[in-house]
DNA sequence: GTCTATAGATAGATAGAC
DNA sequence: GTCTATCTATCTATAGAC
């Protein structure tokens, strides 16, 4: 949390802030350098010392939160128990999402950064393991509609303003019931399957 | 469905269609006039004839689908019995997203079609009468996140290449059962699909 | 670290010939 | 309906002064 201490992560860091920012509302495509030196008030070139190209700053963006939820990944699947490994990775999942509302959420289903998506590698893998660690043995096709279901309303809630007036233990708590209640798993009793 | 029958329709339909699939793999802003123009293989100029903006393309890909979906509302809208209204409006949603999958689905969420999308005035109040359908008188806030993650988990099914191997009437299928456990409906006993 | 200046490419859009 | 030609604006990116 306390990351602009040295002078130059502090700099670099108001690019990061103020590309989320316009990258959620206008998209990456629909975001240009000079928008965002515009609204940290200096010059193009200015962005262009902290990055060279816009795509690093969307993999940069991109890379944290991830990574993040990769640790958390890792913590699931050394549960040994089906029922912890869900209740794990579907708060891993939910924190993901609520770390930065409207931010990552948006960043993660834009066209724009679909190419430096593909470049973090941490990326490539997050997918299947997310799908393996809730889904388990259970690959029917409808288990799988519900997967992905589960994975875009969480991008949708993450970026909707419909939601805003909810604060974040209270999204939370819901979001992991209804993930809970849309993967079948019965959170009440401690998570156990249909 | 037959409509490329007019000489002036065919040339705008094929501008439609190059334009829904690009806007559908590189976003609206990421897609040029130059790249819509190139794919069918003609000049910007040729597209300027059909279409005096990026935008009007957007509306016109829109108009279509939100227009059908707000007829199927007025016929849910018409039911009295809820269960019928719920299992009306679910079919109709899903249709309207398996209608053309990986296209529309994917404008809805895009950035650069949201200022188009604005000026559709159907759009503005089929977000709200959905909600009214789907949520009736239960209206908790896990009502409300259950509702939006349904949302963005069609458009995201809509959107996604995991299942595209799934065929529509089977997605579909599964898709109004997954939509009905996800509302807390009870599609075993009342909403029956088909 | 930030600036000015500028290069080179491409964007959206228009005019007018065919 | 489609073309060539062209306009203006903006884009990414670089070079070099401060």
């Amino acid at each position: 949390m306390a990351k602009p201490s040295s002078p130059r992560g502090a700099a670099r860091q108001r690019v990061l802030d103020a590309s989320l920012e316009l990258f959620a509302l206008h998209g990456v495509s629909g975001t240009s350098l000079q928008m965002i030196a515009a609204r940290i008030g200096v010059t193009k070139a200015a962005v262009y010392f902290q990055f060279r190209t816009k795509e690093e700053i969307v993999a940069a963006l991109l890379e944290e939160p991830l990574c993040a939820l990769g640790r958390v990944l890792d913590d699931a699947e050394r549960e040994t128990r089906r029922v912890r490994r869900v209740e794990v990775t579907l708060q891993g999942l939910v924190d993901a999402v609520l770390a930065n509302r409207r931010g990552t959420a948006m960043l993660i289903r834009d066209p724009g950064a679909a190419l430096a998506l593909k470049q973090i590698e941490a990326f490539t893998v997050v997918g299947e393991r997310l799908e393996s660690l809730l889904l388990g043995s259970r690959t029917t096709r409808e288990d799988r509609v519900s997967f992905a279901v589960l994975m875009g309303g969480l991008m949708q809630v993450g970026v909707s303003p419909y939601l805003e007036d909810l604060d974040d233990v209270t999204l939370r708590r819901i979001l992991i019931r209804v993930g809970g209640r849309l993967l079948g798993v019965d959170d009440e009793a401690g998570v156990r399957q249909n």
